[in-house]
RNA sequence: GGGGAGGUUCCCGAGCGGUCAAAGGGAACAGACUGUAAAUCUGUCGGCGUCAGCCUACGGAGGUUCAAAUCCUCCCCUCCCCA
């Protein structure tokens, strides 16, 4: 078994912030002396159970502190779901019945248990002891914070100043958070950076309930791949660990040569002296930064999507956009005809490649629609429903069509 | 309870009787250039329509007008100040 001070530094590496070390140093002394693990607690929204690379910065951490014996806690938060932790643009959502609830759960568990480790993980739900508070309870809880102490919170001062709304219900997302640690007697807390105020507020609640307060080990936030927000799903700006092979290959592709070294550094399994090494070859101009792109990219496909899918995906990747070939297999999408010919427009939209009718006739007004491999800029073309046509709409969506033959 | 400021298309934000599907910016999408990078340039950016036009939109409901995002009435929502 590692010493404290070992195990501490693996749980310091990649994290922005630790409070306190001195503590947590302290927490795992007595860890290894008492021979009990300590109980890490790490929160999820029930909502989005599309598990993206963002997430695994956190799940990867998580998986650290498995394999140092300690006993993690992946919590949905089912019941602050209701709330959606603030930022001024949620409203409050509806309460997910039980069976979203445990759907979602399941979802989410096909898909961490390709970084956790499946026996040594808990789950809870906090509606498990939230559910079950009284509005007495409710109030009892809130007594414990102030406004004032509130408005600390980033977001919550900004919409302060900014004379934008802040409903009464936002503030107790933190509370409960909070009343989470209380509950399951966290020793330590994980969390993004985004959620400091949070976590610490899980701190101060745990100190009025009588408990040694949790520690908090933050993780930098990953950014999605516009480079500048966090990745979210909301945004669509992130890589689901659950998408297909040549999907998570082509957006980590599409990665802006900055992000790709930040990809490095918070998901690739590249140890930290290869990273130099990656940066200084860039650098140097010795290595090309599509080449390690494309490296990354394999790495992230064969980790989530199985080993040797990264080979395959690049190899895929270099045929269709490099040699400018077909993709090996495209969708198949069945158009009911109507009638011997119809509008090009019409199917590109009916196929589900574009929006509406207009946008697919813009699309083709742009240049950007091939059928069978050559490009169609004739608005008004019609295709006969007499075989498939092989679409092209943009550089990436492909689709093959497939008259259905109809009844009517 | 009183006084004031607001609610515009995905977001910000102009418009304040017709020329408004609504300036400008951002995002997004497409094209050129590339390395599906960045930067840049160009175009598109409510829906339907073989393009003539039609329909739906400016918090909601009515009304005044030949004509309303723009004026009036009521209602809903947000923010600020006073109590």
């Amino acid at each position: 078994m590692l010493s404290a001070k070992e195990q501490l530094e693996i749980i310091k590496r990649g994290a922005v912030e630790v409070i306190v070390e001195a503590d947590l140093l302290k927490k795992l002394e007595r860890s290894i002396a008492k021979k009990q693990p300590l109980r890490i607690k790490a929160g999820f929204d029930p909502t989005a159970p599309d598990i993206h690379l963002g997430h695994t910065v956190l799940l990867n951490k998580m998986r650290q502190f498995q394999e140092l014996g300690h006993e993690v806690t992946f919590l949905i938060g089912d019941f602050t779901g209701m709330i959606g932790d603030p930022t001024g643009k949620s409203e409050t959502r509806k309460h997910l019945t039980k069976e979203e609830v445990v759907e979602n759960a399941r979802t989410y568990q096909q898909q961490i248990f390709k970084v956790l480790d499946k026996d040594r993980t808990k789950t809870a739900f906090n509606s498990e002891w939230m559910s079950k508070m009284t509005a007495e309870g409710m109030i009892q809880l809130a007594a414990r914070h102030t406004v004032a102490r509130m408005l600390e919170r980033e977001d919550f001062k900004k919409r302060y100043q900014a004379e934008l709304p802040i409903s009464i219900h936002e503030f107790l997302y933190p509370l409960i958070q909070g009343y989470d640690s209380v509950m399951m007697k966290a020793d330590v807390e994980l969390g993004g950076t985004d959620q400091k105020f949070n976590l610490l507020v899980g701190r101060e609640l745990q100190k009025e309930y009588g408990q040694e307060p949790q520690c908090i080990v933050m993780m930098p936030l990953l950014e999605g791949l516009d480079g500048v927000n966090k990745m979210s799903k909301s945004l669509g700006n992130y890589i689901g660990i659950n998408e297909p092979a040549r999907e998570v290959f082509g957006k980590v592709m599409s990665a802006s040569d900055t992000l790709m070294l930040r990809y490095y550094e918070l998901v690739s399994a590249v140890s930290m002296a290869e990273l130099e090494q990656i940066r200084k070859d860039l650098a140097a101009g010795v290595l090309h930064p599509m080449e390690a792109k494309k490296r990354l990219a394999s790495e992230v496909v064969d980790r989530f999507c199985g080993a040797g899918e990264g080979a395959k995906a690049r190899t895929e990747f270099e045929k269709v956009f490099s040699k400018k070939d077909m993709p090996g297999d495209i969708p198949v999408v069945e158009v009911a005809w109507e009638g011997e010919k119809m509008r090009l427009a019409k199917i590109i939209a009916l196929a589900g490649a574009a929006k509406s009718n207009s946008e697919a006739r813009r699309l083709i007004q742009q240049g950007a629609v091939e059928v069978d491999q050559r490009p169609v800029k004739d608005v008004d073309a019609e295709l006969s429903s007499s075989g498939e046509h092989i679409l092209r709409v943009g550089k990436k969506r492909f689709l093959k069509i497939r008259p259905k033959k109809q009844g009517s």
